[in-house]
DNA sequence: GCAAAAGTGTTGGCGCTACACCCATGG
DNA sequence: CCATGGGTGTAGCGCCAACACTTTTGC
């Protein structure tokens, strides 16, 4: 049943070249990552991927949102397009980041795929628009990620080399500030760096550490009002020119003191 | 002139697949770097990159080694046996890794090429043999490669970030370890991240940087002895079974005594 | 209504650790 | 001349406490 196809190219290859079959697909798959800011939730617990239901997967198990790359198109094109294609959201070509090439001869059993993996981080779908794009497509919980065997293929691995590229990042350039919205608060980005990191951060040191880089986040005139949040308002901030922060941003801890998981919360 | 040939694949795909034209060629392309420990040169040109002249390559460029993918082999397999063929160099699996994906359109003149670069540590090459490892390919200073235009395709880009990926992995990993002999004294070790960082480290603060995490070097009953090695002999050191570092390995130096080469920031 | 309490953001400070720079010693 | 080890001043940072400004709760 399977189609065929003349293939034809340049005779400027080597020997090797010639005798080569040509089976390979090659795909773009894509992390998007986003921050859950609903302050009842544990900085464990934030950090969301956007998976989807393929149209002929297996049944109950998510995928990543990818395809095949076109002819003459770019790697980081092929991510734009197909996210939009398959759960509706629209990439900004400056907040992809490859993360790395999948290709073992098993990783899919029906023929050879070659996967290049990028990764996007954006803000969370506000309260306006509800959290699923489309009927096949939302945002779920990292963690409960974690459990392979809710994905396809090695998309579980994937997303976990995608987080740890994440959170390197993180360290030491200004990704973070692509998951907030133009005007955010300290305690929003704060919320960024716990989510990668899986544990919290004080808020007294991430302020120092954060304005140590010049040109990095901005104050504006302008306080957070949520009509219903408690507490004294936020300072908020606007993002800054910088890309590459001077001083790493890294976050030791007292081993002593990460509290076993399943106690709620502080003080 | 071109060959044709018949492609043929299985139709559970689906229709975006089936009406797509088939040109991909995956390359592996692999940056082998070294140390090269002549105590006369500067730490800045210690770092060396194995490259080669490519048979149908334009004149005087060099390229690194690589080539196709073929059916049913693993990618990192590819770039072991591509550089064993056209350097006659033999790799560890374990020295290999992944650097990144260069898929653009037009990065290869002839066709649409989708090439996966690696990066492997290797030991330098001892005085024993020559440096070049066959007439076509050999060793040449990282950077006197930084001039792109001795680079074929988008090879520069290629080595640059490699040696990217390199310098971070050398902060939390014991990767520095594969630049060196079974037996090596503290001054090799050292070499290998003042190659990486392109400045010169403290040689006591290293010692005792090295030393902080256990199990990571080892020391043996044995002592430098290379007869026109002036100084005091160096104690010898056997790698341990630790790969991934307590503590991050990272120099920081005074920015007053960078040399004249940028910019001074705050502060 | 009003006062107290609780929740959140912001600022300051103490104490410790890491480490960059320097020096002494020994082969 | 080079490897090894010690010492010291200092900057960074983890932790905690106090304060500022708001909403919520209790009577």
């Amino acid at each position: 049943m399977g189609d065929k196809y003349l293939i034809e190219y340049s005779d400027d290859v080597n020997k090797q070249q010639r005798t080569k079959q040509l089976d390979f697909f090659v795909y773009v798959d894509t992390v998007v990552f986003t921050i859950n800011p609903d302050r009842l939730l544990r900085p464990e617990d934030r950090l969301e991927v956007l998976v989807m239901k393929r149209p002929g997967g297996s049944k109950g198990k998510w995928a990543l949102p990818g395809g095949l790359v076109e002819d003459d198109e770019k790697l980081e094109h092929t991510s734009i397009r197909k996210v939009r294609e398959e759960t509706g959201l629209t990439l900004k070509l400056r907040d992809l980041h490859q993360v790395g090439a999948y290709g073992d001869p098993d990783r899919d059993n029906r023929f050879r795929a070659i996967a290049i993996a990028y990764m996007a981080l954006v803000p969370h779908p506000s309260e306006l628009r509800p959290i699923k794009y489309s009927d096949e497509a939302s945002f779920v919980s990292y963690r409960s990620l974690r459990d392979g065997r809710l994905l396809e293929f090695d998309h579980s691995t994937i997303i976990y080399a995608a987080r740890k590229v994440a959170r390197s990042m993180l360290e030491d350039t200004n990704v973070a500030l692509s998951f907030c919205k133009p005007k955010f608060t300290l305690t929003e980005l704060r919320k960024v760096y716990e989510s990668f990191l899986q544990y919290e951060v004080d808020p007294a040191n991430f302020r120092r550490k954060v304005a140590a880089t010049s040109d990095f986040i901005l104050p504006i005139d302008e306080f957070s009002d949520f009509g219903s949040a408690p507490g004294r308002p936020a300072q908020m901030y606007r993002a800054g020119k910088a890309e590459q922060l001077s001083t790493q941003i890294r976050f030791r801890r007292n081993l002593d003191k990460i509290r076993p998981t399943g106690t709620s919360k502080k003080r």
